[in-house]
DNA sequence: GGCGCATCTTGTCAATGTAAAGATATGCTC
DNA sequence: GAGCATATCTTTACATTGACAAGATGCGCC
């Protein structure tokens, strides 16, 4: 028989990698990384539940993959911004709102313990995404060791910032409910 | 018979639930939040597989207790330092320290889909450690909605370094091996 | 001395990750 | 266009886990 016990679903998926990427950022976002399962996410493109394993081995390889996107489009972001607006404010900005919109690829990145971190793919991009923040660094303060802690603060402030708002450890009265707004005053204080 | 099958185990452990904190602390550092597993803490303790359920309920309450022992930790050593030092540049450095020393609590601390976040105990340690992080800004900038934005500012970047690190993101040419060394020089950029 | 209750064990079940082996489609070669 | 190698997906199976229920044990209190 040349149909699976569905009706109308073809035995090749088609693009099952891509749907099986798109799944994981829905569950993640719904229940969080630690809630993840493969057969969850089977289930959700419409195949077996050992299908994932043929595209990514095991589930951190899954998560591999789906933290190098995450890099690959912070990157992206990040340099679209640069381009557009020439502001260091802006890329931190950007950072932030990246983390917001892109929760759950963002709750992956940072958490190597959860990918093989050594891959190739994700050393990469996650060094694209690095450099992306770095050059507005330097052309605000140019040379030197003064360039290297400013750069790090930096990133620190806005990774913080972002980290602590998904994990939703500010109070209201604190921060309000604007994210740039919010994000823009907290930037100005390292800048 | 008043022993159980393995020799010299007593019935009652005695101290069961501090053993499996400590445990599970063991465990997260090794592994990471993400492969704890019930059963693991209860063969590290020596028990059987379900007396953890007895004092947790389930695994999100026993991190839940896991995660209000690390701001109770967390809170002790800021009010610590402050005391004793009266630096806000040293409590910053004291949160970076406390997040390395005490890798696990801290892992877990802002991960609030690992645990019951609406739990009273949890709720009040978080406000604890909340509070010793903004004597030290109100004493340094006091005043009204200034010392409000330093403190967000404050608080997201000694977080977000200390995740960063914790994550392994800096590259030895960035930060070097000194970690209150590199904390302080990042630090410094937004006092 | 006995009773109530907290503590821990044993047994069980559904769900998951992973591996192995088989089924099906796709594309390349001739 | 026929046949074959290979990528893609399914089925089956197994160990591990979290959770629940029911029973065993012993501590403390009257």
């Amino acid at each position: 028989m040349t149909q699976a016990k569905t009706a109308g679903r073809p035995y090749h998926h088609g693009d099952l990698r891509r749907a099986l990427l798109a799944a994981a950022a829905e569950a993640i976002e719904e229940a969080g990384p630690a809630a993840l399962s493969l057969r969850d996410l089977a289930r959700r493109a419409g195949v077996s539940h050992a299908a994932p394993a043929h595209h990514f081995g095991d589930k951190a390889g899954l998560l591999t993959a789906f933290a190098a996107e995450g890099f690959e489009l912070l990157a992206a972001a990040l340099q679209r911004i640069w381009a557009e607006t020439g502001s260091l404010r802006e890329l931190g900005v950007g950072y932030v709102r990246f983390a917001v919109d892109h929760r759950a690829h963002f709750e992956v990145m940072f958490r190597p313990d959860l990918y093989h971190r050594d891959d190739p793919e994700v050393l990469a991009a996650g060094r694209r995404a690095r450099d992306a923040l770095r050059v507005g660094v330097a052309a605000h303060r140019p040379g030197g060791d003064e360039a290297e802690r400013v750069d790090l603060a930096a990133w620190s402030m806005v990774h913080g910032f972002a980290t602590l708002w998904l994990g939703g450890a500010f109070s209201e009265r604190e921060v309000g409910d604007d994210l740039e707004a919010a994000a823009r005053e907290v930037i100005r204080q390292v800048l």
